[in-house]
DNA sequence: CCTTACATACCGAACGCTTGTTACGTACCC
DNA sequence: GGGTACGTAACAAGCGTTCGGTATGTAAGG
Protein backbone atom coordinates (compact mmCIF):
# COMPACT_ATOMS: atom_id res chain seq x y z
CA UNK A 1 0.00 0.00 0.00
CA UNK A 2 1.22 3.42 -0.78
CA UNK A 3 1.73 6.04 1.03
CA UNK A 4 0.05 8.49 -0.73
CA UNK A 5 -1.46 11.73 0.61
CA UNK A 6 -4.47 12.51 -0.78
CA UNK A 7 -6.89 10.37 1.30
CA UNK A 8 -5.90 11.28 4.49
CA UNK A 9 -9.63 12.35 5.08
CA UNK A 10 -10.24 8.88 3.95
CA UNK A 11 -8.48 7.48 6.63
CA UNK A 12 -9.62 9.68 9.42
CA UNK A 13 -13.23 8.60 8.22
CA UNK A 14 -12.15 4.97 8.38
CA UNK A 15 -10.84 5.30 11.72
CA UNK A 16 -14.46 6.74 12.88
CA UNK A 17 -16.07 3.99 11.34
CA UNK A 18 -14.25 1.68 13.88
CA UNK A 19 -14.82 4.03 16.51
CA UNK A 20 -18.58 4.00 16.23
CA UNK A 21 -18.39 -0.14 15.91
CA UNK A 22 -16.51 -0.16 19.07
CA UNK A 23 -18.87 2.02 20.47
CA UNK A 24 -21.94 0.41 19.49
CA UNK A 25 -21.17 -2.60 21.28
CA UNK A 26 -19.15 -1.53 24.11
CA UNK A 27 -19.93 1.52 24.86
CA UNK A 28 -18.20 4.95 26.05
CA UNK A 29 -16.60 2.84 28.70
CA UNK A 30 -15.12 0.41 26.66
CA UNK A 31 -13.83 2.65 24.25
CA UNK A 32 -10.25 2.64 24.01
CA UNK A 33 -7.51 3.49 21.85
CA UNK A 34 -6.42 -0.16 21.51
CA UNK A 35 -10.34 -1.59 21.18
CA UNK A 36 -10.62 1.15 17.94
CA UNK A 37 -6.92 -0.31 16.58
CA UNK A 38 -7.39 -3.80 16.88
CA UNK A 39 -11.05 -3.57 15.62
CA UNK A 40 -9.27 -2.10 11.88
CA UNK A 41 -6.53 -4.52 12.55
CA UNK A 42 -4.03 -1.57 12.99
CA UNK A 43 -1.52 -0.24 15.40
CA UNK A 44 -2.70 2.65 18.24
CA UNK A 45 0.36 4.50 16.20
CA UNK A 46 -1.43 4.87 13.38
CA UNK A 47 -4.40 6.56 15.49
CA UNK A 48 -1.85 8.76 16.31
CA UNK A 49 -0.72 9.41 13.34
CA UNK A 50 -4.24 10.70 12.24
CA UNK A 51 -5.54 12.28 15.14
CA UNK A 52 -3.90 14.33 17.81
CA UNK A 53 -5.66 12.67 20.75
CA UNK A 54 -8.29 10.39 21.87
CA UNK A 55 -10.71 13.09 22.81
CA UNK A 56 -10.10 14.68 19.39
CA UNK A 57 -10.82 11.39 18.00
CA UNK A 58 -13.56 11.11 19.56
CA UNK A 59 -15.22 14.35 18.38
CA UNK A 60 -14.49 13.58 15.10
CA UNK A 61 -16.28 10.76 14.88
CA UNK A 62 -19.31 12.12 16.47
CA UNK A 63 -19.58 14.70 14.11
CA UNK A 64 -18.83 12.90 11.45
CA UNK A 65 -22.04 10.86 12.61
CA UNK A 66 -23.74 14.08 13.15
CA UNK A 67 -23.10 14.85 9.51
CA UNK A 68 -23.39 11.42 8.29
CA UNK A 69 -26.85 11.35 9.84
CA UNK A 70 -28.28 14.34 8.61
CA UNK A 71 -26.95 13.05 5.00
CA UNK A 72 -27.97 9.60 5.19
CA UNK A 73 -30.83 8.20 3.03
CA UNK A 74 -33.92 8.29 4.32
CA UNK A 75 -37.38 7.52 3.06
CA UNK A 76 -39.33 10.22 0.77
CA UNK A 77 -41.09 13.16 2.45
CA UNK A 78 -44.34 13.29 0.49
CA UNK A 79 -46.08 15.95 1.81
CA UNK A 80 -46.33 18.86 4.09
CA UNK A 81 -47.90 18.63 7.32
CA UNK A 82 -48.38 15.53 9.64
CA UNK A 83 -47.11 13.33 6.98
CA UNK A 84 -44.03 15.08 6.42
CA UNK A 85 -43.44 14.81 10.55
CA UNK A 86 -44.15 11.10 10.20
CA UNK A 87 -41.49 10.33 7.73
CA UNK A 88 -38.91 12.47 9.65
CA UNK A 89 -40.08 10.42 13.05
CA UNK A 90 -39.70 7.50 11.56
CA UNK A 91 -36.07 7.82 10.02
CA UNK A 92 -35.55 8.45 13.10
CA UNK A 93 -36.72 5.29 14.92
CA UNK A 94 -34.27 2.27 15.27
CA UNK A 95 -36.06 0.13 12.75
CA UNK A 96 -32.69 -1.04 10.98
CA UNK A 97 -29.30 -2.20 12.17
CA UNK A 98 -28.43 1.23 10.90
CA UNK A 99 -30.32 3.24 12.72
CA UNK A 100 -29.93 0.91 15.73
CA UNK A 101 -26.76 1.74 15.76
CA UNK A 102 -27.01 5.44 15.52
CA UNK A 103 -28.72 5.11 18.34
CA UNK A 104 -26.95 3.26 20.47
CA UNK A 105 -24.11 5.56 19.97
CA UNK A 106 -26.31 8.99 20.85
CA UNK A 107 -27.70 7.30 24.02
CA UNK A 108 -24.35 6.39 25.34
CA UNK A 109 -23.12 9.69 24.54
CA UNK A 110 -24.95 11.24 27.21
CA UNK A 111 -23.42 10.52 29.99
CA UNK A 112 -20.04 11.92 28.77
CA UNK A 113 -22.36 14.94 27.56
CA UNK A 114 -24.15 15.36 31.26
CA UNK A 115 -20.31 15.10 32.66
CA UNK A 116 -18.82 17.96 30.02
CA UNK A 117 -20.17 21.20 29.65
CA UNK A 118 -18.85 21.55 26.42
CA UNK A 119 -19.87 18.37 24.88
CA UNK A 120 -23.93 19.40 26.68
CA UNK A 121 -24.02 22.39 25.14
CA UNK A 122 -23.86 20.62 21.96
CA UNK A 123 -26.20 18.01 22.62
CA UNK A 124 -28.68 20.91 23.58
CA UNK A 125 -27.88 22.34 20.24
CA UNK A 126 -29.01 19.66 18.59
CA UNK A 127 -32.25 19.09 20.18
CA UNK A 128 -33.03 22.66 19.49
CA UNK A 129 -31.90 22.23 15.48
CA UNK A 130 -34.35 18.67 15.41
CA UNK A 131 -36.97 20.71 17.15
CA UNK A 132 -36.59 23.65 14.33
CA UNK A 133 -36.80 21.41 11.83
CA UNK A 134 -40.20 19.96 12.55
CA UNK A 135 -41.69 22.84 13.70
CA UNK A 136 -42.29 24.20 10.38
CA UNK A 137 -44.16 21.26 9.27
CA UNK A 138 -46.26 21.79 12.47
CA UNK A 139 -47.13 24.84 11.64
CA UNK A 140 -47.82 23.88 7.84
CA UNK A 141 -50.04 21.07 9.40
CA UNK A 142 -52.03 23.96 11.23
CA UNK A 143 -52.39 25.95 8.80
CA UNK A 144 -53.68 23.14 6.56
CA UNK A 145 -56.42 22.14 9.21
CA UNK A 146 -54.13 18.94 10.68
CA UNK A 147 -54.50 20.79 13.85
CA UNK A 148 -56.04 22.54 15.97
CA UNK A 149 -55.99 26.51 15.88
CA UNK A 150 -54.47 26.53 19.71
CA UNK A 151 -51.70 24.24 18.75
CA UNK A 152 -48.36 25.73 19.58
CA UNK A 153 -45.93 24.40 16.87
CA UNK A 154 -42.81 24.70 18.62
CA UNK A 155 -44.20 23.23 22.00
CA UNK A 156 -45.37 20.54 19.93
CA UNK A 157 -42.08 19.62 17.91
CA UNK A 158 -40.55 19.17 21.34
CA UNK A 159 -43.26 16.78 22.61
CA UNK A 160 -42.85 15.27 19.19
CA UNK A 161 -38.92 14.68 19.88
CA UNK A 162 -39.49 13.70 23.71
CA UNK A 163 -41.97 10.80 22.36
CA UNK A 164 -39.61 9.73 19.80
CA UNK A 165 -36.66 10.02 21.87
CA UNK A 166 -37.89 8.02 24.74
CA UNK A 167 -39.27 5.34 22.35
CA UNK A 168 -35.81 5.24 21.04
CA UNK A 169 -34.73 4.04 24.68
CA UNK A 170 -37.07 1.81 25.34
CA UNK A 171 -37.10 0.00 22.21
CA UNK A 172 -33.14 -0.43 22.31
CA UNK A 173 -33.51 -1.78 25.85
CA UNK A 174 -36.04 -4.01 24.36
CA UNK A 175 -36.29 -4.63 20.56
CA UNK A 176 -37.86 -7.85 21.42
CA UNK A 177 -41.23 -5.92 22.78
CA UNK A 178 -40.85 -2.80 20.51
CA UNK A 179 -40.69 -4.32 16.86
CA UNK A 180 -40.84 -2.41 13.51
CA UNK A 181 -44.48 -3.16 13.83
CA UNK A 182 -45.59 -1.86 17.49
CA UNK A 183 -42.80 1.44 16.60
CA UNK A 184 -44.91 2.22 13.88
CA UNK A 185 -48.36 1.43 15.23
CA UNK A 186 -47.51 3.97 18.55
CA UNK A 187 -45.89 6.56 16.22
CA UNK A 188 -49.57 6.55 14.08
CA UNK A 189 -51.47 7.04 17.30
CA UNK A 190 -49.37 9.10 19.02
CA UNK A 191 -49.94 11.58 15.24
CA UNK A 192 -53.16 11.13 15.65
CA UNK A 193 -54.18 11.31 18.65
CA UNK A 194 -51.54 15.31 18.01
CA UNK A 195 -54.16 15.93 15.21
CA UNK A 196 -57.44 17.48 14.89
CA UNK A 197 -59.43 14.31 14.87
CA UNK A 198 -58.33 11.42 15.27
CA UNK A 199 -59.51 7.61 14.31
CA UNK A 200 -57.16 6.89 17.38
CA UNK A 201 -57.80 2.82 16.83
CA UNK A 202 -54.97 2.29 14.59
CA UNK B 1 -14.92 5.95 66.86
CA UNK B 2 -15.93 2.18 67.88
CA UNK B 3 -16.14 -0.38 65.92
CA UNK B 4 -19.61 -1.62 66.78
CA UNK B 5 -20.84 -3.79 64.27
CA UNK B 6 -25.15 -3.40 63.56
CA UNK B 7 -24.66 0.13 61.78
CA UNK B 8 -22.81 -2.06 58.42
CA UNK B 9 -25.28 -1.75 56.16
CA UNK B 10 -26.23 2.12 57.22
CA UNK B 11 -22.44 2.30 56.19
CA UNK B 12 -23.08 0.79 53.00
CA UNK B 13 -25.96 3.72 52.32
CA UNK B 14 -23.13 5.86 52.96
CA UNK B 15 -21.20 4.82 50.24
CA UNK B 16 -23.92 4.43 47.99
CA UNK B 17 -25.09 8.47 48.39
CA UNK B 18 -21.24 9.25 48.02
CA UNK B 19 -21.39 7.57 45.03
CA UNK B 20 -24.25 9.46 43.40
CA UNK B 21 -22.79 12.63 44.73
CA UNK B 22 -19.67 11.44 42.27
CA UNK B 23 -21.52 9.83 39.52
CA UNK B 24 -24.26 12.87 39.36
CA UNK B 25 -21.39 15.49 38.25
CA UNK B 26 -18.80 13.30 37.09
CA UNK B 27 -21.21 10.55 35.67
CA UNK B 28 -20.12 7.19 35.26
CA UNK B 29 -16.52 7.60 33.08
CA UNK B 30 -15.55 9.75 36.20
CA UNK B 31 -16.82 7.55 38.68
CA UNK B 32 -13.48 5.62 40.17
CA UNK B 33 -12.93 4.67 43.85
CA UNK B 34 -10.67 7.41 44.71
CA UNK B 35 -12.72 9.85 43.97
CA UNK B 36 -15.51 8.16 45.59
CA UNK B 37 -13.15 7.74 48.45
CA UNK B 38 -12.46 11.51 48.66
CA UNK B 39 -15.76 12.82 48.24
CA UNK B 40 -16.40 11.36 51.31
CA UNK B 41 -13.18 12.10 53.04
CA UNK B 42 -12.18 8.62 53.93
CA UNK B 43 -9.47 5.57 51.85
CA UNK B 44 -10.37 3.52 49.39
CA UNK B 45 -9.65 0.77 51.52
CA UNK B 46 -12.57 1.68 53.47
CA UNK B 47 -14.48 1.38 50.62
CA UNK B 48 -13.19 -2.29 49.95
CA UNK B 49 -14.07 -3.11 53.64
CA UNK B 50 -17.53 -2.81 52.55
CA UNK B 51 -18.10 -3.99 48.90
CA UNK B 52 -15.98 -6.83 47.73
CA UNK B 53 -15.41 -5.33 44.25
CA UNK B 54 -16.44 -1.99 42.18
CA UNK B 55 -18.60 -3.88 40.52
CA UNK B 56 -20.69 -4.67 43.65
CA UNK B 57 -20.46 -1.10 44.78
CA UNK B 58 -22.41 0.16 41.50
CA UNK B 59 -24.89 -2.17 41.98
CA UNK B 60 -25.32 -1.81 45.34
CA UNK B 61 -26.04 2.19 44.46
CA UNK B 62 -27.84 1.32 41.92
CA UNK B 63 -30.00 -0.85 43.39
CA UNK B 64 -30.74 0.92 46.48
CA UNK B 65 -31.48 3.81 43.81
CA UNK B 66 -34.15 2.30 42.64
CA UNK B 67 -35.47 1.44 45.99
CA UNK B 68 -34.98 4.88 47.45
CA UNK B 69 -37.08 6.09 44.19
CA UNK B 70 -40.16 4.00 44.87
CA UNK B 71 -40.09 4.63 48.46
CA UNK B 72 -39.26 8.69 48.23
CA UNK B 73 -42.06 10.85 48.77
CA UNK B 74 -44.54 11.91 46.24
CA UNK B 75 -47.33 14.18 45.53
CA UNK B 76 -51.02 12.81 46.46
CA UNK B 77 -52.36 10.24 44.11
CA UNK B 78 -55.88 12.40 44.36
CA UNK B 79 -57.52 9.93 42.25
CA UNK B 80 -57.84 6.93 39.98
CA UNK B 81 -57.77 7.87 35.73
CA UNK B 82 -55.44 10.72 33.87
CA UNK B 83 -55.04 12.56 37.02
CA UNK B 84 -53.35 9.74 38.95
CA UNK B 85 -51.19 9.33 35.83
CA UNK B 86 -50.38 13.22 35.76
CA UNK B 87 -49.44 12.86 39.76
CA UNK B 88 -47.10 10.01 38.59
CA UNK B 89 -45.54 11.24 35.37
CA UNK B 90 -44.81 14.86 37.47
CA UNK B 91 -42.93 12.82 40.17
CA UNK B 92 -40.33 11.10 37.63
CA UNK B 93 -39.94 14.48 35.73
CA UNK B 94 -36.77 16.30 37.05
CA UNK B 95 -38.09 19.35 38.80
CA UNK B 96 -36.57 19.26 41.79
CA UNK B 97 -32.74 18.81 42.34
CA UNK B 98 -33.36 16.06 43.76
CA UNK B 99 -35.09 14.26 40.73
CA UNK B 100 -33.17 15.99 38.24
CA UNK B 101 -30.05 14.42 39.95
CA UNK B 102 -31.67 11.18 39.93
CA UNK B 103 -33.17 11.41 36.00
CA UNK B 104 -28.93 12.16 35.50
CA UNK B 105 -27.98 9.30 37.36
CA UNK B 106 -30.43 6.82 35.25
CA UNK B 107 -29.16 8.42 32.01
CA UNK B 108 -25.97 8.03 32.49
CA UNK B 109 -26.13 4.65 33.85
CA UNK B 110 -27.78 3.88 30.58
CA UNK B 111 -23.85 3.55 28.88
CA UNK B 112 -23.15 0.69 30.92
CA UNK B 113 -26.49 -1.16 30.55
CA UNK B 114 -26.47 -0.94 26.98
CA UNK B 115 -23.06 -1.98 27.06
CA UNK B 116 -23.39 -5.19 29.62
CA UNK B 117 -26.53 -7.70 28.77
CA UNK B 118 -26.92 -8.17 32.57
CA UNK B 119 -27.73 -4.35 33.08
CA UNK B 120 -29.56 -3.99 29.96
CA UNK B 121 -31.98 -6.68 31.31
CA UNK B 122 -32.75 -5.08 34.34
CA UNK B 123 -33.35 -1.88 33.02
CA UNK B 124 -35.48 -3.62 30.40
CA UNK B 125 -37.16 -5.02 33.28
CA UNK B 126 -37.99 -1.45 34.95
CA UNK B 127 -39.27 0.08 31.94
CA UNK B 128 -41.59 -3.16 32.08
CA UNK B 129 -42.61 -2.18 36.02
CA UNK B 130 -42.95 1.08 35.15
CA UNK B 131 -45.31 0.48 32.23
CA UNK B 132 -47.39 -1.97 34.74
CA UNK B 133 -47.55 0.52 36.79
CA UNK B 134 -49.38 2.94 34.80
CA UNK B 135 -51.36 0.70 32.38
CA UNK B 136 -53.95 0.36 35.65
CA UNK B 137 -54.30 4.18 35.50
CA UNK B 138 -55.35 4.14 32.16
CA UNK B 139 -57.43 1.12 32.09
CA UNK B 140 -60.00 3.07 34.60
CA UNK B 141 -59.52 5.66 32.83
CA UNK B 142 -61.11 4.22 29.76
CA UNK B 143 -63.44 2.70 31.85
CA UNK B 144 -64.44 6.27 33.29
CA UNK B 145 -65.06 7.24 29.54
CA UNK B 146 -61.46 9.79 29.82
CA UNK B 147 -60.12 7.49 26.93
CA UNK B 148 -61.90 6.50 23.74
CA UNK B 149 -62.93 2.84 24.04
CA UNK B 150 -60.19 2.05 21.18
CA UNK B 151 -57.51 2.98 23.26
CA UNK B 152 -54.86 0.31 24.27
CA UNK B 153 -54.05 0.89 27.79
CA UNK B 154 -50.32 -1.50 27.38
CA UNK B 155 -49.30 0.58 24.62
CA UNK B 156 -50.70 3.77 25.81
CA UNK B 157 -48.62 3.32 28.86
CA UNK B 158 -45.50 2.79 26.90
CA UNK B 159 -46.61 6.35 24.95
CA UNK B 160 -46.78 8.12 28.45
CA UNK B 161 -43.55 6.45 28.96
CA UNK B 162 -41.61 7.35 25.81
CA UNK B 163 -43.23 11.07 26.26
CA UNK B 164 -41.88 11.46 29.85
CA UNK B 165 -38.26 9.98 29.57
CA UNK B 166 -38.03 11.90 26.61
CA UNK B 167 -38.90 15.08 27.98
CA UNK B 168 -36.34 14.49 30.59
CA UNK B 169 -33.02 13.86 28.62
CA UNK B 170 -34.15 17.08 26.88
CA UNK B 171 -34.74 19.38 29.87
CA UNK B 172 -31.87 17.56 31.10
CA UNK B 173 -29.32 19.12 28.49
CA UNK B 174 -31.72 22.53 28.68
CA UNK B 175 -32.67 23.29 31.73
CA UNK B 176 -33.09 26.64 30.88
CA UNK B 177 -35.69 26.12 28.22
CA UNK B 178 -37.56 23.21 30.11
CA UNK B 179 -38.57 24.68 33.14
CA UNK B 180 -41.26 23.84 34.85
CA UNK B 181 -44.07 25.91 33.43
CA UNK B 182 -43.02 24.46 30.32
CA UNK B 183 -42.80 20.71 31.59
CA UNK B 184 -46.07 20.65 33.16
CA UNK B 185 -47.58 22.58 30.50
CA UNK B 186 -45.97 19.73 27.82
CA UNK B 187 -47.22 17.19 30.12
CA UNK B 188 -51.03 18.70 30.56
CA UNK B 189 -51.12 18.71 26.90
CA UNK B 190 -49.86 15.22 25.88
CA UNK B 191 -52.32 13.84 28.40
CA UNK B 192 -55.20 16.47 26.79
CA UNK B 193 -54.49 15.19 23.41
CA UNK B 194 -54.38 11.35 24.54
CA UNK B 195 -57.64 12.12 26.01
CA UNK B 196 -61.21 11.71 24.61
CA UNK B 197 -62.12 15.24 24.31
CA UNK B 198 -59.33 18.08 24.79
CA UNK B 199 -59.06 21.87 25.31
CA UNK B 200 -56.19 21.36 23.40
CA UNK B 201 -55.01 25.14 24.75
CA UNK B 202 -53.75 24.57 28.36
C1' DC C 1 -10.56 -5.99 87.68
C1' DC C 2 -7.07 -6.60 84.95
C1' DT C 3 -5.25 -9.24 81.13
C1' DT C 4 -5.24 -11.79 77.08
C1' DA C 5 -7.34 -12.92 72.81
C1' DC C 6 -9.73 -11.73 68.87
C1' DA C 7 -12.71 -9.59 65.51
C1' DT C 8 -13.98 -5.21 63.41
C1' DA C 9 -12.90 -0.73 61.16
C1' DC C 10 -10.04 1.66 58.90
C1' DC C 11 -5.52 3.94 56.83
C1' DG C 12 -1.52 4.23 53.82
C1' DA C 13 1.26 2.25 50.71
C1' DA C 14 1.99 -0.74 47.38
C1' DC C 15 0.92 -4.09 43.51
C1' DG C 16 -0.08 -5.30 38.72
C1' DC C 17 -2.48 -3.81 34.93
C1' DT C 18 -4.45 -0.79 31.49
C1' DT C 19 -4.70 3.62 29.77
C1' DG C 20 -3.39 7.68 26.60
C1' DT C 21 0.63 9.34 24.72
C1' DT C 22 5.42 9.67 22.92
C1' DA C 23 9.77 8.30 20.76
C1' DC C 24 12.07 5.70 17.52
C1' DG C 25 12.62 2.73 13.77
C1' DT C 26 11.42 0.99 9.07
C1' DA C 27 9.21 0.61 4.53
C1' DC C 28 7.54 2.95 0.88
C1' DC C 29 6.83 6.34 -2.89
C1' DC C 30 7.89 10.70 -5.29
C1' DG D 1 16.71 11.71 -0.14
C1' DG D 2 13.10 13.38 2.04
C1' DG D 3 8.53 13.21 3.53
C1' DT D 4 4.57 10.23 4.38
C1' DA D 5 2.65 6.10 6.63
C1' DC D 6 2.82 3.24 9.51
C1' DG D 7 4.51 -0.59 13.47
C1' DT D 8 6.94 -1.46 17.89
C1' DA D 9 8.15 -0.42 22.20
C1' DA D 10 8.30 2.19 25.84
C1' DC D 11 6.58 5.87 29.07
C1' DA D 12 4.16 8.04 33.08
C1' DA D 13 -0.26 8.29 35.06
C1' DG D 14 -4.27 6.37 36.84
C1' DC D 15 -7.00 2.45 37.68
C1' DG D 16 -9.03 -1.52 40.77
C1' DT D 17 -7.36 -4.30 44.11
C1' DT D 18 -4.31 -6.32 47.80
C1' DC D 19 -1.62 -6.16 51.88
C1' DG D 20 0.21 -5.07 56.37
C1' DG D 21 -0.43 -2.29 60.24
C1' DT D 22 -2.88 0.26 63.91
C1' DA D 23 -6.25 1.45 66.53
C1' DT D 24 -10.72 0.25 69.00
C1' DG D 25 -14.01 -2.23 70.64
C1' DT D 26 -16.20 -7.09 72.68
C1' DA D 27 -15.52 -11.57 75.12
C1' DA D 28 -13.11 -14.84 78.08
C1' DG D 29 -10.28 -16.30 82.04
C1' DG D 30 -8.25 -16.08 86.21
Amino acid sequence: MPPAPGDREARREDVSQAVWEVLADRGFGGLTLRAVATSMGVSTGMLMHYFPTKRALVAHALHLLETRTAQRPRRERPTEGIAALRAMLLDILPLTPGDTARNRIWVSSWDLALADDGLGAEQADRYTRLRASISPHLEAARAAGELPESADPEQLAATAVAFTHGLVVQALFDPARFTEAVQIAMLDDFLASISDRSGQGR
